[in-house]
DNA sequence: GCGACAG
DNA sequence: ATCTTGTCGC
């Protein structure tokens, strides 16, 4: 008749902290050493040819196969997750600037992770199925490999500065800007707060303007934008650049990819398509177990 | 020491 | 990340 209020506690807390607990420490300090040496060798510049004159390809050619003076390809990728399990779908898909944004490429896998949630290494966890999907990519249809790579999550906005995007861009050699939803942990609380105070304010002076960005910083370097990607839109996106790429041509990309919603058409149509294919499995497996 | 912490 | 209904507005 009564339940006891215990019921309806879930013991999540306890589950995180047990997560964490498990966790080698020794493995995390080598995975900040590895950061700490690799964001040495990022390129936050541009190193294409297509970037350096804001080129964009506006006409189908077919002859001109690894174009590199055009902006053409560009590549969404990202994780859906079953429940609070570590299987996990993995999408990538590649929109044809040239082509009405047209999806010419997708491949969408059931992956199981064998790393857990670390704020501060995602990279850890994710990167290596976003890479292999990217060496697939190249393997199979090199034509369609991406000039450029949304990521869902961070690039140099993370407290080694190496975040998810700079791991995925360092590790296959390619252009990544991150993207992420929410305000990462990179400074202090206080200075977070601050920043996130700052933010809410400007956000509230502009009023309805639609494109507002408001730098983040840290010790005099850029670190990223807090983004306002569409008119009344209330909650702004992160952008950070993450390998090959720099602030100018990632603001450039990202007005181009942003349609009609706050999240980069790329990463919105990965996230999709990946929970759809989940949806779907999960959909067959219950008409299987229905009809027996 | 505690708090906070992209996906 | 994931679980979720309706609801307000263009």
């Amino acid at each position: 008749m009564h339940k006891s209020l215990s019921e309806f506690i879930s013991p999540i807390k306890e589950n995180k902290s047990n997560i964490m607990d498990s966790i080698d420490p020794t493995l995390i300090e080598n995975w900040r050493k590895e950061q700490n040496e690799n964001r040495e060798k990022l390129k936050h510049y541009d190193t294409e040819p297509w970037q350096k004159h804001h080129r964009m390809a506006t006409e189908l050619r077919e002859s001109d196969i690894s174009n590199n003076n055009e902006l053409r390809y560009v590549a969404g990728l990202d994780i859906s997750f079953v429940k609070d399990k570590d299987t996990a779908c993995v999408g990538i898909f590649v929109f044809d600037l040239a082509d009405n944004f047209k999806c010419v490429y997708k491949d969408l896998k059931i992956v199981t992770m064998n790393q857990p949630y670390v704020p501060g290494f995602l990279a850890y966890r994710e990167a290596p199925f976003l890479l292999e999907r990217l060496d697939r990519l190249k393997r199979l249809k090199p034509k369609y490999y991406p000039h450029c790579i949304f990521i869902d999550g961070n690039g140099l906005l993370h407290g080694n500065k190496f975040g998810l995007a700079c791991h995925v861009g360092y590790y296959s050699d390619t252009p990544t800007i991150g993207v992420s939803k929410q305000l990462f942990q990179v400074f202090g609380l206080e200075k977070n707060q601050k920043h996130k105070d700052r933010i809410k304010n400007e956000l509230k002076k502009a009023g309805d303007f639609f494109e507002l960005r408001s730098k983040i910083e840290g010790d005099d370097t850029l670190l990223g934008y807090c983004y306002r990607s569409t008119d009344l839109a209330t909650n702004p996106i992160y952008v950070s650049i993450g390998n090959k790429i720099s602030w100018d041509t990632c603001l450039w990309i990202l007005r181009i990819v942003i349609k009609n919603c706050r999240i980069p058409e790329p990463i919105r149509q990965a996230d999709l398509g990946t929970r759809k294919f989940l949806a779907n499995l999960n959909k067959n497996k219950n008409n299987e177990t229905d009809d027996l």
